[in-house]
DNA sequence: CGATTTGTTGATCGTCATCAACACCAGTGG
DNA sequence: CCACTGGTGTTGATGACGATCAACAAATCG
């Protein structure tokens, strides 16, 4: 089980928690472990939040639907992330949350979650800055939609993905899981299927970006890049460590500049 | 000076505070009130974050600029609103802050700021509140951007601008401020000028909108929200007085359901 | 003088309809 | 037991056509 979920939180955790805690908290996941088929909702928009949800493997996608039935990918969670703190936060869940293809998450209840929190003080201070990027996530997302065209977008949700996952490559390319479908594609860019399969045609004429097998394949990250806008601040790789410390500001401490 | 920023957080602070921390809370605002003027920049884009800003009067805009100049609103601060956290949370801002129109706005520097956060407890709980609502507003720009058409897209946000400052009319219409050019309205909904302006054309013929005089006229809401597909659902309206409660599941208690 | 309004033209992207490739499954027969 | 078959569903790939909205230019309002 170890190693799915560690992208993102294990390294982290490592340094943040006691070998005990750490023992507590990767027992917790897999006790609350839970498998969800492609398509199928995990939670939907209007419910009261019932759980914390930490993705093992796999993806989630948040998403939104209009009245008529349109639909709009709102995020993507990768594994080792958490969907969201609704549980904590709000009376009721404001989108929904779907598997992108079959998935694996956690899903700690409010008992045990609380527990988990009172044992890892860490731990809220970690979930809190993993909520503060992905808004800045979601920013960018407004901006990827709102002004860049097709190709751009495609482009930009690519480079996103596989930085996310792999960090920025200092020269080269690389790959990545990529496990959206082109209609999954388009509704998380606001375009259509069949404008994404020709976009992802261009982008394979021009800068030789492959999508095959649910892996992303960049020949030359930095073209892709080029493409795109691509400007990887709002990520906020590697500020993470620092995180915790900088929040002690909100809770406590003054805070480091 | 009180009354322009107690829209949001007054009634809540009345509760929260004593009236000695309301009055410590209150001279910090006024100490540190700064005017700006229309279309100035309050914060670049990779700057670090220099001060906790809570908007006094007026509208800020948060934006984000492409490579070429494209520019695309991401978010209104409206009076009684933190622009962000980012003095307690990034290393470098991601975005940046301008002036909707002349504003004013108390930036509250980091010893400060500090200082305000261990002497009203709840303060920082209720700055995470509204932190989370903002992200829950980014995600209903996502889809309105990503799969509503022009005349949907500004009639939802003209809800939403309405409902944050009215709230949800039982019935009939009403106003409010609206400080938005149509050519920022358009950068806010990923539109040009020239097509956000006959869109709100169509909208003064079809229900009567009107946008004169840096206000909004909604003579019937739910026509409006009609239009927009509007779901005030996002703005989780009412739930902040619990918000405080319930935020305590994080930090310490368990949380209320 | 900025903000709004109007007109014209055309590119981008959506809609609709179809088809190919492929996996998955059940059943059939050797 | 395995190979072959056909049915079905999903995903990706096309082409023709049209609507929405962007681009550009200019007039008018306040």
């Amino acid at each position: 089980m170890t190693g799915a979920y560690s992208v993102t939180f294990g390294r982290i955790l490592n340094r943040l928690l006691s070998p005990a805690e750490r023992m507590v908290w990767e027992a917790s996941l897999a006790r609350n472990a839970r498998d969800y088929a492609k398509g199928i909702d995990i939670a939907r928009e209007g419910e009261r939040p019932a759980a914390l949800r930490i993705v093992l493997s796999g993806w989630v996608q948040k998403y939104k639907q209009l009245p008529d039935g349109r639909r709009q990918i709102l995020a993507l969670v990768l594994p080792g992330q958490a969907c969201d703190l609704d549980l904590f936060t709000v009376a009721r869940t404001d989108h929904s949350l779907a598997a992108v293809r079959r998935l694996t998450v956690a899903e700690i209840g409010r008992q045990e979650a609380a527990a988990l929190l009172r044992q890892c003080p860490n731990l809220a201070q970690l979930l809190c800055w993993g909520e503060i990027v992905t808004a800045a996530i979601q920013r960018e997302w407004t901006i990827n939609i709102g002004q860049r065209n097709a190709i751009e977008r495609v482009a930009q949700l690519m480079c996103e993905i596989f930085a996310r996952q792999q960090g920025i490559p200092a020269a080269g390319g690389g790959e990545c899981d990529f496990l959206l479908t082109q209609w999954q594609l388009a509704e998380a860019t606001g375009l259509t299927q069949v404008h994404v399969n020709r976009t992802v045609q261009e982008l394979r004429r021009r800068c030789s970006v492959e999508l095959r097998n649910l892996r992303l394949f960049i020949p030359d990250f930095a073209e892709l890049a080029d493409i795109a806008a691509f400007n990887a601040n709002y990520l906020h790789l590697d500020e993470t460590e620092l995180a915790v410390d900088r929040a002690a500001g909100l809770f406590g401490g003054i805070g480091r500049d």
